[in-house]
DNA sequence: ATGATAATAATAATCATTTTCAATTGCAAG
DNA sequence: CTTGCAATTGAAAATGATTATTATTATCAT
């Protein structure tokens, strides 16, 4: 896989703000932008010790608030206590079905409710960028 | 102002898991019936201690994880570390337009979206009690 | 290579939330 | 109305995620 520009996106952001392109940042990103799904960072952490053992919770931490703050990354809180990084799907955007009881999370599209969204929008004028759709109640096994 | 409709879904809640209805529960149930933002847990034990100054912070927190338990509130997490819970309206839920230069929020509505969602909830075996939209662009006058 | 500076790993500290537990309360059967 | 017992409570301790600290190490322009 090649995220070329991903990775210039990051090399442009730490250059702005004087910082340093590092062997344990570069790698993080790289681990991260791999992910399909919203991470949590001791997860994260874990794939990343894989290959590189002694890197620690801090240096996890700081990059995915670098990685968000510059767009790469989305922060997400599923209400389970744990933050968890979404990387950029290259196709499109997936809603989610959370679980109450047991913080299950189920990824789901329908082009529909995308269409819908983008008509009520302009109803009011809005010009829609970007959107969050979360479905809270009882999966399955907790039902 | 009557929340007898709330008070008989929240006691239906208990019964049905064997849970005893409480003067404190009953309380903080009633304070935050009343509320209309996202309010956080500190600031809501705030106004509980009014007039009961020995609740205590554990029974706040069990008693709002009842409430989003049986579709009364909703917690929400801003990502500044602290959880909120929002109360839901009598008149239905809103969903949220919100511009990302001017920060207008518009509420709507559509009938349809929710009928979609719920269909696309059913197709994953969830059981929906609430659901959050939030649609990010830009407002008529910041386009 | 050197020096100034930023980044790192390990650890401790912090802060919201949960758990524990002895004391209290709600509720239903008598 | 009392009694008995399980559920609930408040206070304090514990937990767990995140952040700050600090000595050490790596980066990069010179």
């Amino acid at each position: 896989m090649n995220f070329s520009k991903k990775n210039e996106t990051l090399k442009a952001y730490l250059d702005a703000k004087g910082m340093k392109s590092t062997t344990q940042r570069d790698f993080i990103a790289e681990t991260f932008f791999k992910t399909t799904t919203h991470i949590s960072l001791e997860e994260l952490l874990g794939k990343v010790r894989k290959k590189h053992s002694s890197i620690g919770y801090a240096t996890v931490y700081r990059t995915m608030k670098l990685l968000n703050e510059c767009g790469l990354a989305i922060d997400r809180q599923f209400g389970d206590g744990q933050s968890r990084y979404e990387n950029i799907p290259e196709d499109g955007h997936h809603d989610h079905l959370i679980c109450i009881k047991c913080s299950k999370i189920v990824e789901f599209q329908n082009q529909k409710i995308e269409q819908l969204q983008s008509e009520s929008a302009k109803k009011h004028g809005f010009t829609v960028l970007n959107h969050k759709l979360e479905l809270y109640g009882y999966c399955p096994d907790c039902a």
